[in-house]
RNA sequence: GGAAGUUUAGCUCAGUUGGUAGAGUCCCUGCCUUACAAGCAGGUUGUCAUAGGUUCGAGUCCUAUAACUUCCACCA
């Protein structure tokens, strides 16, 4: 037999599952079951392989979704992967570079099949991944969200909230992305802060009377100023509202116009006005009827607006245009400045402000819905503090920018006719004006949002827009397990989706991940070069250490630090577990017999086990009906080590080695009963070894098994079990302290009326600290004498010896004991106290100071 | 500019409704005891960030301060 765990037979459990239908829900197999359980995964982007989020935020749903089977429900967990859209069109683009291709070249055909090609390769890959993470989804439910049944999900939810008019196309400023050559929503800009500079530039007067002075951070943006903007109040410029400036290097007039948009005291209280190239702007120059002038193209460069700048970049423009107005003495001052930029959330280009025709979503009612949601109650998020993240966004919401400039994506389905401009949305392809009769019809260039399907997916992943049996039986879902990052891309939006789509909210709780970091406090990231791959750790050690890693100490929903040091930490429970289960074969096969027992039969020690798996039960219940999944594993983890294997098994061995055959079948079953209840608390965290172990003692599989219950609680067994358990501590303690070997046999002394309990622990003390006999009448030799709970005990003094030693320990001893009465004291003699405080507590530490005042005096008795 | 989180033993972190501070690891001591040396038994280690307040009693509630982290925000 191996000497430690080595996990191997993953893959091979894992299969078994699946081919027995284990993953699937009992309402397939025909059980009629009540209550259900239901988790939609939060689908992983085909960009690339699973990193260790993806590990903690999959363990946490197979962790739920185990417990819950295992609890009787209905439990459906669905897996799926997510096209992603821009992030994926642009990893293609990258890999198409590197043959000296460009989308363009390949056309769109082309570019869609090799699209495909890359779902079926990285999409494969991440289903492969989550495998061997053991989770327990449903896989024959596994939805992609470009695939067909999804597909039509997005075609019909475009088509009836374009009908309701909640969906419009429009010329708006939006947020530009010159890389990606696509519009991105506010949610897909980060901001950064850069720093910059603030230039102050001379539009002369056209009067000819000197010059106004503006600041700005973007000068290139000059081209398409349409007026220089001030605040009515500001005095310095009351006489030169309605003047005009001319705009340099353009030598066009424009004017100037009070808006109580400008500040006064930033800059010089005087703002060039751009609404083609910044969001406030573009607001003032509708203010003011000025139309906005777009200056640059769609790759970020200069337009033939910009003139002689006609074809440079933005910031090549810049350089140029700066050193240009230097010579022409129209800079008054550079003032360095931070500037907070916006960049692409995927490939980090700057983001240009720019108007532009696309698709919109109208908000406004569906966030009123989506705030009710948790204002009622309905959706509870955890933790808590993540609501308010949740709301201020919803507050502040603005329309959804949805269409996008890319290939890879649901196409929009609006269709053009090219004789009379009419729009068609549809869920079939259009070949005929239904205004003119036209076949000249062009489909909509543009795809959606990858957001888009990604908000449908609670219903599309379940059937909809079919009246399936899954909508019945699984909508809405029951927890939503994902990170805090996406709230706003997809907690919220599928929030509002499904209220307005489906009438409901798609799940009860959300739950939030924390992020993993590296063991220095740093976020994992592929730039960083500080990622740790779950699949090197799983091959290395096993999935059942990443995941028992991966939540032990992991408090609820806060970032925690990982590492491969951890695993090592950490997997030694698991070697633990698997241990004490060798033990338990080790004892069958010395065992005759049937391993039945009686309630009835039960000793003390059996009834203290079972009173303790009890309590850990009911604990870990309550911590998994509340989520809180770090605190069932420690608890668990509590219980196995300490209780389990330190005590109990201790405790048992004088049974489990009895020369009485009947006392030891009988020893062996309990502990069996209760090694197989501690499989089946551990298997939701740690399944592959749990089931293997399993396999060892029972037929069938554990998976299937109902989850752990214990015999019952025993109350006074408890007690004395916890007594005798502190004496035998005491015990080795004076061993240790007189470096008494084991070996020695030693006496015990103890009170006559102590007896009855004195006796139920003998057999544990001699085997555990070698006491070989007990007496209860007091010695004529010296003793020493010590109170534990179970009584006033001796020892012969003869057989530890070492005054000085003795001594020293009790002194020590009186010490501890001194200061703890003292504490007591001041409370109990608190009048205030005393008559505020709740009575069971003032009982309480009246006994706790009788028994210290015990132990004190016995004590002093010693030292005299 | 707003908002949130963190601050507890050398390190990594628990601490559920206020009731004399916990775990793992590290370190020290003794054990290769017939499940486990990835182990067993025992031991040392804390102005619970700082300053106030509420309370009979505060790591826990309130107020302010500091440091770190994160999110949001259009101030040219």
């Amino acid at each position: 037999m191996e000497k430690n765990f080595e996990p191997k037979k993953e893959a091979e459990i894992y299969k078994r599952w699946v081919d027995n239908g284990l993953f699937k829900p009992k309402s397939d197999k025909g059980i009629k079951t009540g209550e259900s359980f239901s988790i939609i995964m939060p689908p992983p982007n085909i960009t690339g392989q699973l990193h260790i989020g993806h590990a903690l935020n999959n363990t946490m749903q197979d962790v739920l979704t185990r417990y819950n089977r295992m609890q009787g429900k209905n439990c459906l967990w669905v897996p799926g992967t997510d096209h992603a859209s821009i992030a994926t069109e642009v990893k293609i683009i990258e890999a198409l570079k590197k043959e000296g291709l460009t989308k363009e070249k390949l056309g769109r055909d082309e570019f869609l099949k090799r699209a495909w090609a890359w779902n079926d390769k990285f999409g494969g890959r991440i289903k492969t991944q989550l495998k061997s993470l053991g989770c327990s989804c449903d896989w024959d439910r596994c939805a992609f969200t470009m695939d067909e049944p999804r597909q039509k999900a997005v075609l019909k939810v475009f088509k009836q909230l374009y009908d309701e008019g909640l969906i419009y196309r429009g010329n708006k400023i939006i947020n530009w992305c010159p890389c990606c050559k696509t519009a991105l929503s506010d949610a897909e800009v980060d901001h950064v802060d850069e720093s910059g500079f603030l230039w102050h530039i001379r539009y002369p007067y056209a009067d000819g009377n000197g010059y106004l002075v503006v600041a700005t951070t973007r000068p290139e943006t000059l081209f398409g100023d349409v007026c220089v903007a001030v605040n009515p109040e500001d005095k310095r410029y009351a006489d030169k509202i309605g003047k005009m400036v001319i705009l340099p290097t353009v030598n066009k007039e424009i004017p100037v116009v009070s808006d109580s948009y400008v500040e006064k005291d930033f800059g010089t209280g005087a703002v060039k006005i751009t609404p083609a190239h910044d969001p406030n702007d573009y607001e003032v120059g509708k203010r003011h009827n000025l139309s906005p002038i777009c200056v640059m193209n769609d790759d970020g460069t200069m337009n033939e607006l910009a003139g002689v700048y006609n074809g440079l970049t933005r910031e090549d423009c810049r350089k140029k245009l700066i050193e240009d107005l230097k010579k022409a003495n129209l800079i008054e001052k550079i003032e360095p400045y931070t500037i907070s930029k916006g960049h692409c959330y995927r490939c980090h280009t700057v983001v240009e402000p720019m108007i532009s025709k696309q698709w919109f979503m109208d908000m406004n009612e569906m966030a009123k819905v989506a705030l009710k949601a948790v204002d009622s109650g309905e959706l509870k998020i955890i933790p808590n503090r993540v609501e308010k993240i949740y709301r201020n966004w919803l507050i502040n919401i603005k329309d959804w920018c949805i269409s996008r400039q890319l290939w890879w994506g649901h196409r929009i389905p609006a269709y053009y006719c090219d004789d009379c401009g009419n729009t068609m949305v549809s869920e079939n392809n259009v070949t005929k004006c239904n205004k003119c009769g036209s076949n000249h019809i062009h489909q909509e260039e543009d795809v959606l949002d990858t957001w888009f399907s990604s908000a449908l997916w609670p219903f599309s992943t379940l059937g909809y827009p079919e009246k399936t049996k899954d909508l019945e039986d699984f909508f809405p879902t029951t927890t939503l397990v994902t990170a805090q990052d996406i709230i706003f891309f997809w907690v919220a939006r599928m929030v509002m989706l499904s209220t307005k789509i489906m009438g409901k909210v798609p799940f009860k709780n959300v739950l939030i991940n924390g992020i993993v970091r590296d063991d220095e406090g740093k976020k994992m990231s592929k730039s960083s070069n500080n990622g740790v791959d779950p699949i090197e750790i799983i091959d290395k050690y096993g999935a059942d250490s990443l995941r028992f890693s991966l939540l032990l100490g992991n408090g609820t929903c806060n970032d925690f630090r990982f590492s491969e040091t951890k695993i090592l930490e950490d997997r030694k429970f698991i070697n633990k577990v698997w241990n004490a289960g060798k033990f338990l074969e080790l004892c069958i096969s010395q065992t005759e017999g049937e391993l039945n027992f009686e309630k009835t039969d039960l000793n003390v020690f059996d009834k203290w086990i079972y009173s303790k798996l009890d309590a850990a039960i009911s604990d870990v219940v309550k911590f998994m009906n509340q989520l809180d999944i770090n605190m069932a594993v420690s608890r668990i983890y509590n219980f196995v080590w300490d209780e389990f294997c330190d005590n109990y098994v201790e405790l048992t061995k004088p049974y489990v080695y009895s020369e009485n055959k009947e006392e030891r079948r009988h020893a062996v079953a309990i502990l069996k009963d209760v090694y197989i209840n501690i499989l089946k608390l551990l298997h939701p965290i740690i399944p592959f070894i749990t089931e293997d172990i399993y396999s060892n003692f029972a037929s069938g599989f554990l998976m299937e098994q109902s989850y752990a219950t214990s015999v019952g609680k025993f109350k006074q067994e408890k007690k004395l079990v916890d007594k005798i358990i502190s004496t035998i501590k005491k015990i080795r303690e004076i061993r240790l302290i007189y470096n008494v070997v084991p070996s020695k046999k030693l006496t015990l002394i103890a009170n006559a009326n102590d007896k009855p309990s004195v006796t139920k622990a003998e057999l544990v003390l001699s085997k555990m600290v070698n006491i070989e006999k007990v007496i209860y009448v007091k010695p004529a030799e010296e003793t020493i004498d010590f109170v534990t709970e179970i009584g006033e005990l001796g020892l012969l003094k003869s057989e530890v010896i070492d005054k000085e030693k003795e001594k020293e320990k009790l002194t020590k001893e009186l010490e501890a004991v001194d200061k703890e009465i003292e504490v007591l004291k001041v409370r109990l003699d608190n009048p205030n106290f005393m008559t505020k405080a709740p009575k069971n507590l003032i009982d309480e530490l009246k006994a706790r100071f009788e028994y210290l005042s015990n132990s004190k005096k016995a004590i002093e008795a010693k030292l005299k």
